[in-house]
RNA sequence: GCCCCCAUCGUCCAGCGGCCUAGGACGCCUCCCUUUCAAGGAGGUAACACGGGUUCGAAUCCCGUUGGGGGUGCCA
C-alpha cells in the first residue's frame, strides 16, 4: 500500500493571501481531504528583508475562514536554516555546487557583452573559490541531457540542462535561497504530491536537479494549477487587482462560496452541478482533471454563486452571518442591536434579494434609522419624474390615517395603498389598483430607496407612527 | 531575446476519434410571473484561432503558424 498523500501549502509572507494563492491551498486541501492524506503548512520566509511576519497571521486567519484545515503546526524555513546548510554543504562536498563572487552587475555587464541570453554564464564554475564574503553558492547544472517530469495537470514536461542557468542556492550572506529551502523541505516533511501554481513551472527542474544531486528521491507526483488572471489575460497581482481573500470576505462574501467559485476555475464537476456542498466537492475533486489553461477570476460569477448561497442558509443560520458581518464590520452594538432586530423581522425578504452580506445594511437601514438617508437617483425617479405623486401621498397619507393601530398589518396596508392608487389614478384597463407605479413614491418616501424588501411588509414592521412621519415630511418636501 | 506553458461561446466548465446541425453555468437580451428589486419560469445571443497532415471519419491525434501567458533575481 503506498503511503498516505501528503501536500503542502507554502505561502510567504510577503503579501496579504490572496485569490491566486487561496486557488492553489484549494487544490492542495481538496486533494488532502478526499485522498485521506495530510496538508501541511510552511511558512516560506527565508527572505529576511521582504519577509513580514503580521503578514502571516493574515494568511493563517483567512485558511481558516475558508475552512481549509491544515495538519500539525506550521513549519517556518526561518527556523531551519541548518537543514539548508546542511544540504548546501553535501553539495559541495560532491561537487555540484561552487562558489562565486560575481555581483550582479558583473553578471548583467557580461551577459550585455555577450548579447542575447541573460542570465549567469559560469564565470566562477572552475575557479575553485573558497567559501567567503562576497561569495554565494551555486548549483552546478549538468551541462547536457535534461530533466523532465509527468505533471498531473500538464502531462509530460522537460526542460533542456542547456537552458538552466547555474542558480544561486546560498546568498553571500550565507542565507538560503527559495529554491534549496523548498525543495530541502518538501523532502525532510515527506511530500509526496507537490501542487502549486503554474509560475513555478520554470523552477521545476531546478528543483529535481537539487534533489537528485543531494540523492533524494523526488515526489510522487507535481500538479502546476492554472494561473489565476484579470480582465487583460494577466496574472493577478496585488498592485493592479482586487486580490486580498481578506477584503472578500470583508465585503460579504461567504467562505464557502469562495472556495465553491475557486474550485470551479480550472475544473468542472462531471455532473455540471456547479454550486454544491463543499464536501460534495471534496469528493469530486480531481486534479487530472483541471484544465491547464489560465482562468479568468470573474467577480459575477462569484457574486452569484455567493447569492446562491446565502439564498441556502437556512434563515436563522442568514440571520447569525449577517449579524457577524456587521459586527465585524464595527457597528455600533446598540445599533447592531436594532439592526439585528430589523433583520429579524423581514428575514427571508432581505435574504433572497441580497448577493453579498454586505448588500443587507443598506436594505434594513431605513427600520432603524431616525432618517433614511435619500437616493438621489431614487427621488429624480418616483418623486420628481413620477406621475400624480402628491395624489398619491395624500391618498395614502389619508388611507393609513384611518388605519387604526390594531390593524397596522401587511393585508390593510395593501388594501388602503391599493385605495390610495385608484385615487390618484394609477389603475389598470379593468379599473383595479396599478401598483407597480403607485407604490414608487410611497417607497422612496418611507425607504429613501426605490429598492428593497417588499413594501408592505416594510410598512408593517417600521410602524404606523413612523410610516406617517415620513410620509408627511416627504409631502411637506413638495409644498 | 531565450526557455516553458496554453489555445472550445464575452467568461468558467463539458467534450478525451463517430452520440456535435458542439452541451451546461455566469453574463447579456426578450417574454411570463409580479407591490419595487430579487427569486422563479420560458426563450434567445454566442465558440471549436489558422494552415497542413493522420484517419472511412477530427473540436478531439500529429506538425507548423499565429496569438496569449509564465519564467528568465544573491524574490518566493
Amino acid at each position: 500500500m503506498p503511503p498516505a498523500p501528503r501536500v503542502r501549502f507554502a505561502p510567504s509572507p510577503t503579501g496579504f493571501l490572496h485569490v491566486g494563492s487561496g486557488h492553489s491551498a484549494l487544490a492542495n486541501w481538496l486533494f488532502a481531504r478526499q485522498s485521506g492524506g495530510e496538508l501541511l503548512l510552511r511558512i516560506e520566509d527565508t527572505d529576511a528583508e521582504r519577509n513580514r511576519p503580521e503578514l502571516v497571521d493574515n494568511v493563517l486567519e483567512m485558511l481558516e475562514w475558508l475552512g481549509l484545515t491544515w495538519d500539525g503546526e506550521p513549519v517556518y524555513q526561518s527556523q531551519r536554516g541548518d537543514l539548508y546548510r546542511d544540504a548546501a554543504a553535501k553539495l559541495v562536498a560532491g561537487g555540484h555546487a561552487y562558489y562565486c563572487d560575481c555581483t550582479a552587475e558583473q553578471v548583467q555587464a557580461r551577459a550585455k557583452e555577450r548579447g542575447g541570453k541573460p542570465g549567469y554564464d559560469g564565470h566562477c564554475r572552475d575557479r575553485g573559490l573558497e567559501p567567503g564574503p562576497g561569495r554565494a553558492l551555486r548549483f552546478r547544472v549538468p551541462e547536457s541531457g535534461a530533466t523532465g517530469w509527468v505533471d498531473l495537470i500538464r502531462g509530460d514536461v522537460a526542460f533542456e540542462h542547456a537552458n538552466i542557468e547555474d542558480f544561486v542556492v546560498l546568498r553571500s550572506s550565507g542565507a538560503p535561497m527559495f529554491l534549496l529551502a523548498n525543495a530541502v523541505d518538501d523532502a525532510d516533511m515527506g511530500i509526496t504530491h507537490v501542487i502549486r501554481g503554474e509560475d513555478h513551472l520554470n523552477s521545476t527542474p531546478k528543483y529535481l536537479l537539487l534533489l537528485q544531486a543531494l540523492g533524494i528521491a523526488p515526489p510522487g507526483a507535481f500538479a502546476h494549477m492554472p494561473l489565476l488572471v484579470n480582465e487583460q489575460r494577466k496574472k493577478l497581482s496585488k498592485r493592479r487587482d482586487d486580490v486580498s481573500m481578506a477584503d472578500y470576505r470583508d465585503r460579504g462574501y461567504l467562505p464557502e462560496a469562495m472556495v465553491n467559485y475557486l474550485a470551479l476555475l480550472g475544473w468542472g464537476p462531471p455532473d455540471g452541478v456547479e454550486v454544491r456542498p463543499i464536501p460534495e466537492l471534496v469528493e469530486l475533486y480531481r486534479l487530472e482533471d483541471v484544465n491547464p489553461s489560465p482562468a479568468f477570476f470573474d467577480l459575477k460569477k462569484l457574486s452569484y454563486v455567493n447569492a446562491e448561497k446565502i439564498r441556502a442558509l437556512s434563515p436563522e443560520a442568514f440571520r447569525a452571518r449577517a449579524g457577524a458581518h456587521l459586527a465585524a464590520q464595527g457597528v455600533d452594538p446598540a445599533v447592531l442591536s436594532e439592526a439585528s432586530a430589523a433583520l429579524a423581522s423581514l428575514t427571508t425578504e432581505v435574504q433572497e434579494r441580497v448577493r453579498t452580506l454586505g448588500d443587507v445594511q443598506p436594505m434594513i437601514e431605513f427600520l432603524y434609522v431616525d432618517e433614511p438617508t435619500m437616493d438621489d437617483a431614487s427621488w429624480q425617479k418616483a418623486i420628481v419624474k413620477g406621475k400624480a405623486v402628491v395624489e398619491m401621498l395624500d391618498a395614502t397619507i389619508a388611507g393609513l390615517e384611518a388605519l387604526g393601530p390594531d390593524h397596522w398589518q401587511p393585508e390593510p396596508i395593501r388594501g388602503a395603498i391599493e385605495a390610495a392608487a385608484v385615487t390618484a389614478g394609477h389603475v389598470s384597463a379593468d379599473g383595479t389598483a396599478q401598483l407597480s407605479k403607485a407604490q414608487g413614491p410611497v417607497r422612496v418616501a418611507v425607504t429613501g430607496r426605490s429598492v428593497g424588501p417588499p413594501l408592505f411588509e416594510s410598512l408593517a414592521v417600521l410602524g404606523r407612527d413612523r410610516t406617517l412621519a415620513r410620509l408627511r415630511s416627504t409631502r411637506r418636501r413638495l409644498g
